[in-house]
DNA sequence: TTGATTTTCGCCTTTTGTTTGCGTAGCATG
DNA sequence: CATGCTACGCAAACAAAAGGCGAAAATCAA
């Protein structure tokens, strides 16, 4: 979608204006009243010049046709680093200046987040599958039943349902071919928490 | 991108602050009065640098015509219409002015887009589940195995996979507990079909 | 058909962007 | 130190787009 001029830009806030206020839009003479001008000519000039940019439709030669196209741009959207990927072995790499991802802010937590491919069905029964994109915050603890990345020893990271039981914890694969991991609390580190999760078909 | 000098950046900073202002871009007179320069010539060649270094965008001798080209910030998303709930019953209403979202492009056709709210387990075996925002390609047309959006007999609206088989087309749940729906091709009617995903937890 | 509305055609003025030529200052390099 | 490069600036001439006019033609809906 091109840029507007000053002029361009007066008339598609009043045709805005009026189509929400009244349900139809204004018809030339209309506009042309609202802008005193006296050439129906001009006004025609600036709705062609707005349908040209894409901000505008019109139906050929019908009464009050224009429509506005909905804008949908400059919406509010964050490029958080893509970090690698997590199913097992070790990822998080913090690889400085690697690939980077969209993401829209409903879907970011408060603090640092960053994102992650994943790898492998171990979360196929929490709806998460191979090729997934989750997206993490980060955070050192974790509630009952919230979707962490864990680093197990220092060494391996995964992707695992988090639940603190008496004197241990459990890391529960949402997949039933697999066995959860049962791991004294000192022996586990929370990376992260999934807050959000993006698929592209 | 190549890094901006002072004044490059204090005038990209002021054409950003001045787009964001007024909805369109400043004339070159204007963005010299602002930095007190008496000759166009001088701003001319500060945005034809600009544009060199990839900041911004011109069309030729077009008035106002200089666009943000999108940096990392804010960065490349559209705002897409949410046009309500989809499992069974007539979900879309194409209500105006309704609710929207935030999606990412890289999620997005290249066609017509809006986003749904799915309701319900139908296709928990497909990684989608109750919550989760499907974003909805509007087309006529399906492969086999791409998830849909089907109306059918022009009554009920439902989310599944799709299967052309000889003679019939089959509505497929993703779920164990549902049976397909299996009917002629002349009572179902393509809506559109899911490219995308985002579930927020 | 008639009246309301949109399209189209010249022609004009104003606004805006482009180009050319010239000049200064800072900076790095050989 | 001279040389060349880049950033930054001025002024004027020019070209094109944007904005405007009035009238006539074309279209649509009632």
């Amino acid at each position: 979608m091109q840029p507007l001029t000053k002029r361009q830009r007066e008339i598609l806030d009043y045709l805005n204006e009026f189509i929400d206020e009244h349900g139809y839009a204004p018809s030339l003479e209309e506009i042309g009243q609202r802008f005193g001008l006296s050439s129906l000519a001009t006004v025609h000039k600036h709705l062609t010049n707005l349908q040209d940019k894409g901000f505008i439709r019109r139906a050929w030669n019908r009464s009050r046709s224009v429509e506005l196209v909905p804008t949908r741009m400059g919406a509010r959207a964050l490029e958080l680093p893509l970090l690698g990927y997590v199913a097992a072995g070790v990822p998080i790499e913090a690889v400085v200046s690697a690939e980077s991802v969209v993401v829209p802010e409903e879907l970011c937590g408060a603090r640092d987040t960053y994102a992650l491919r994943v790898r492998g069905d171990s979360m196929i029964d929490e709806q998460i599958r191979d090729g997934d994109l989750v997206v993490v915050e980060d955070r050192r603890t974790a509630h009952n039943g919230e979707t962490v990345i864990a680093l197990l020893d220092g060494a391996d990271v995964t992707l695992k349902k988090f639940y603190r039981e008496d004197g241990h914890i459990r890391l529960q694969p949402a997949n039933d071919a697999m066995a959860p991991i049962i791991v004294s609390p000192s022996s586990v580190q929370i990376q992260g928490v999934v807050v959000g999760v993006m698929r592209r078909y």
